[in-house]
DNA sequence: AGATATCACTTGCATTCTGCAAGTAGTTAC
DNA sequence: GTAACTACTTGCAGAATGCAAGTGATATCT
């Protein structure tokens, strides 16, 4: 038996499979919104501030629902809607994304208030309890804001 | 007073800025060769298993540097060496290394031996102070391994 | 001392990816 | 029936990436 087949993989490390994953600069915005903004369709990624090309979104939502982070179904009332949702590989990704949240409002000039920072510093496993719970129950409300703006609270 | 300037960043959201910051490929390989392998020098990060070319190297070292996440210094007993090393700023990111790490190892087939991911899981705070007691004691010997293969133990 | 090797890059070029504008197919609303 | 909406796709220009080769400053060997 021989190992003819092109690597699938850099390496083997976890960290280097997982970057291959969502290592780019849209990938983990489009989870953000799924999984803390209660964001569900192609519009709505789409004007969520970022200001992401339709093509890159198409692309991205493709090899999200290939790696199995996300899924689809038909929007039972309006059947031009494709809702997206976290599967659990995704809604896995959540201390991820917080840490990057909380290293990133930390260590560069965000919109985030600080006293949210330190709350959810403070805090961790209560907030990605709650992201799991609204996750678990559909439960659309948004638990974070765009952050659009500059300020400093 | 008008706000002409263009705007630095896509959003205010701490994600999408830190993402401007690492989010690519190779970024977060390099620190990760800081952090946990003892790498310092260019040539360790070429050889270090993942094939990055060394124009994006350089490139991503230089976009590091210029983010306050690494700084250098000249080997004193060998001055064709420079050495490279984290930043506080930059050792704030192992949270999210781990994150990724951990996330990688339980949900994509990865290197990493099962019993290391849940060791890993269960003593998350303990993983994260022996990290940083290496970089702040310059404790140049590696903490992980390189997980070449694809082996499961 | 001179030749050779090492280290940290840089350069050139082909390929791939990204960003923008415009267009399209399948619903739904009026 | 027509217009609007949703989720894309397509075409094209420019940027980023990958690969091979080259460069300049040290260091080592003979």
């Amino acid at each position: 038996m021989v190992e003819n087949a092109k690597p699938k993989h850099r390496s083997g490390c976890p960290v280097s499979i997982s970057l291959e994953v969502f290592g780019d600069r849209w990938s983990l915005l489009i989870i953000r919104d799924l999984m803390v903004r209660g964001y569900r369709t192609f519009k709505e990624f789409e004007h969520s501030g970022e200001g992401i090309a339709t093509n890159i979104l198409a692309h991205r939502l493709k090899k999200l629902r290939a790696a199995g982070i996300i899924e689809t179904e038909y929007d039972l009332t309006d059947r031009r809607k494709l809702k997206y949702r976290l599967t659990p590989k995704g809604i896995a990704l959540a201390p991820v994304l917080l840490e990057i949240l909380i290293w990133g409002a930390r260590h560069e000039q965000t919109g985030a208030p600080c006293r949210m920072i330190v709350h959810m510093e403070a805090n961790r496993e209560a907030v990605l309890a709650e992201v799991r719970r609204r996750w678990q129950e559909r439960d659309p409300r948004p638990f974070l804001p765009p952050f659009t703006s500059r300020a400093r609270v």
